[in-house]
DNA sequence: CATAGATTGTAAGTATACTGTCAATTAACA
DNA sequence: TGTTAATTGACAGTATACTTACAATCTATG
């Protein structure tokens, strides 16, 4: 019995735990998308926001949240920037008036076309290390962790729900 | 040729990419973490630095931040909170006025191994929805890319360089 | 139609995460 | 030894991410 007065746990253990290794990978992917799309002043959160704009026009904020998993605290500053960058346009719902809707500029649009060769290189450059695969694998896994896990992080609507009476006119 | 003036991508490329799926699991990892350990006011990154203080005491906030993967400006903040808790104490060095070390108190040490038993939850809950071989494969995979991807994310020291002079006394 | 409850956007407050910059200090070197 | 270079910790500034709170507005109900 030779000391041994604190052995409850070690780093090791923290680098091989699930949560250090997704915030460990999130780190890495943001970066690797940042270096690849410098050019164009875009963060991913407001990429993800331009192309849900674009595949949803006339969305609102908060069903805008819910499409992009994003919060909806956050989401308003991440609005304002884009609308400051002039990427969308947000204009009041005539029914309704406490909605803005949310629209796609021209140079909105522009941007859009621009970017993504550099958004799918990186994408393609953050499982570059893995063999294909193990890359088709992981997605696989992850794409279904995170369907499983959704209801764990609290997003205020599930986003199939939130677009109802979106796009399809109903 | 029936208009179609914008088909550059559509949310659904976003929800099948690495990236979109990597940010979406470290909220549901954060959210799963904070949800077992909220009674102990400890965030995941607090934790983390207080396992590495714990394994490796003396420490510096340099060494620190590149043995947690952690940004070195944001660690300043996080340092200050744990020592605000008395988690933690910095001391100066005698033979290097600029640095402090860290050392963990002796209730720094009470709520690690008292959280540990809930972080371990909350590590088993991420990985749940998944059969046991799918959770090992997927564990395996993502220790890989991250591994290999390490020089993608800014990190002053690796991790091994940063513990020359530490814990074995040399 | 009046009121209670729900929804929408906004804001305040905390905590990462990153980019820069800076002064103090130490180390390297001419 | 004296100047330069590197290191350390601190700070300012931007951008997520989350909690709670709140006013304006809409809906549902009596």
């Amino acid at each position: 019995m030779p000391s041994k007065p604190l052995p409850p746990i070690t780093i090791d253990a923290v680098y091989a735990a699930p949560g250090y290794l997704f915030r460990r990978m999130q780190q890495i992917a943001v970066s690797i998308f940042m270096e690849e799309c410098k050019a164009f002043d875009l963060t991913p959160v407001q990429y993800a926001a331009l192309v849900a704009i674009h595949t949803h026009p006339g969305i609102d904020a908060t069903r805008l949240s819910a499409v992009i998993a994003f919060d909806r605290s956050t989401l308003g500053s991440v609005i304002e920037r884009l609308e400051a960058k002039a990427y969308i346009e947000r204009k009041p719902a005539p029914e309704d008036k406490r909605i803005k809707l949310l629209y796609l500029t021209k140079s909105g649009a522009a941007i859009l076309r621009e970017i993504i060769p550099a958004v799918e290189r990186a994408q393609a450059r953050m499982l570059e290390p893995l063999k294909p695969a193990d890359r088709k694998a992981l997605m696989g896994l992850l794409a279904q962790l995170v369907d499983l896990n959704n209801e764990a992080s609290r997003v205020p609507l599930r986003a199939e729900d939130a677009l109802e009476h979106l796009g399809k006119g109903g």
